[in-house]
DNA sequence: ACCTAACCGGAGAGATTCCCCCGGTTAGTG
DNA sequence: CACTAACCGGGGGAATCTCTCCGGTTAGGT
């Protein structure tokens, strides 16, 4: 081979508008399923074969990139802003309240943060920026003594990943929820003692709701094994 | 139909130790793989027809019921222990890491506990017996003025939730984890300062592992819907 | 208007898993 | 030892899901 830069073609006219059509089908079948969903299903949602599918993207991750890929750069943009607050543990908080909202919100969001997913680069910045962000307004909130000093960065992000995992169980059934148990968790990171908690506490039908949809993992693949 | 009682005809000999062998063999598979493991590897585990389990049970209930009847049984005794302890909180912990314990040790125990799994009978009796046990320990701890007042038992048995569901995915790396993490839990739920941390932090490394465990649900299953 | 490279979608092969049918085998009795 | 009711396991149909082949269609340049 030359080492001939190729040019890129653009698409067709047509390849790009399916294009568009299957990123925003995936999106939206991503928000309320999680990343795990058939990839017939979002072909068929996009008015589309699944090889059109296929052939616009090389798999499942690449699809995901394409979905993700500007909202993780906000993400991005967030943490580094978090990180510029004098108030390391105002700047924590903050954060993590966004971080949480996205994740209540977001089905698939939620899947990229609280798992481990291989093979979506952005991903992996973003997962590398987050610790980095983690550990900085962790060690400088210790610094100044809103942070009990046994904590790690590693801790706090297992006991995130736990609890995201499970937000969006409560989100069905109390929307709000999912503000108390982070405050919750925040309580036990700081030397004092307690402060209130906001939102309401789940009622304890509420609760069983959520129990319900913790076991619904999720329509996972069948068929090949990737 | 008479409403005359069935004598139960005994099982003959060769069903009925097909029965214990698929009992034991799901004992086994459940435990390293969660209750959603496929019927049929369970019946190929215990040498038998996939058949010969749908003889024996009549669907994936009743096994489960078949095979935790026992543990189940057994927590149910130690809930009445932990209720009986005159320190509500030292109770409370008490029982708390005998249940990680065993979350951590069977993946198949803790799909049981950690989600809303349907139509097995014991375990209904179960979840009610905790909870009652849960709320009791708790109130009284906040009466002791252990446990900060605006905590209620379904805070706990959300929070409970979470974690352990994320408990396994350390499980691989650091079989101890989790007490560090139970620790953290129920430090936020103190009204007072904070208390050291047992068992060391995961490592960066240890922590990646755990998130990648946490995406693999599970080998749902494919074909029929249930 | 015509031509061709690129594109499209249905159809289907292969992989899993649940569940049941059917012809062969065996436990337990007279 | 013979007999029969109960039992057994392989095999297969149906449902899902991933990924590819192939004949027909279309965008965009001449």
């Amino acid at each position: 081979m030359g080492s001939r830069v190729e040019k890129e073609t653009p698409l067709r006219r047509d390849a790009r508008r399916n294009r568009e059509m299957l990123i925003a089908a995936a999106r939206e079948i991503y928000t309320d399923q999680g990343v795990d969903a058939p990839l017939d299903d979002i072909a068929r949602r996009a008015g589309v074969g699944s090889a059109t599918l296929y052939r616009r993207f090389a798999g499942r991750a690449e699809l995901i990139e394409a979905v993700f890929g500007d909202s993780l750069r906000d993400i991005l943009r967030a943490a580094e802003e978090a990180r510029s607050a004098t108030d390391a543990w105002a700047g924590l908080t903050a954060y993590l309240e966004r971080i949480f909202g996205l994740l209540a919100a977001d089905r698939g969001t939620n899947d990229l943060m609280t798992t481990g997913i291989q093979g979506v680069p952005s991903l992996d910045a973003l997962r590398k920026e987050n610790h980095k962000t983690l550990d900085d307004l962790l060690r400088r909130a210790q610094l100044q003594g809103k942070v009990r000093a046994d904590a790690t960065a590693e801790d706090l992000q297992f006991m995130l990943a736990a609890l995201g995992r499970a937000v969006p169980g409560s989100t069905v059934a109390a929307p709000l929820a999912w503000r108390r148990y982070l405050a919750l968790l925040l309580d036990g990171l700081r030397p004092e003692g307690s402060h209130p908690l906001p939102a309401p506490s789940l009622t304890p039908e509420q609760l069983g709701a959520a129990m319900l949809q913790l076991g619904k993992v999720r329509r996972p693949r069948a068929g090949r094994t990737d």
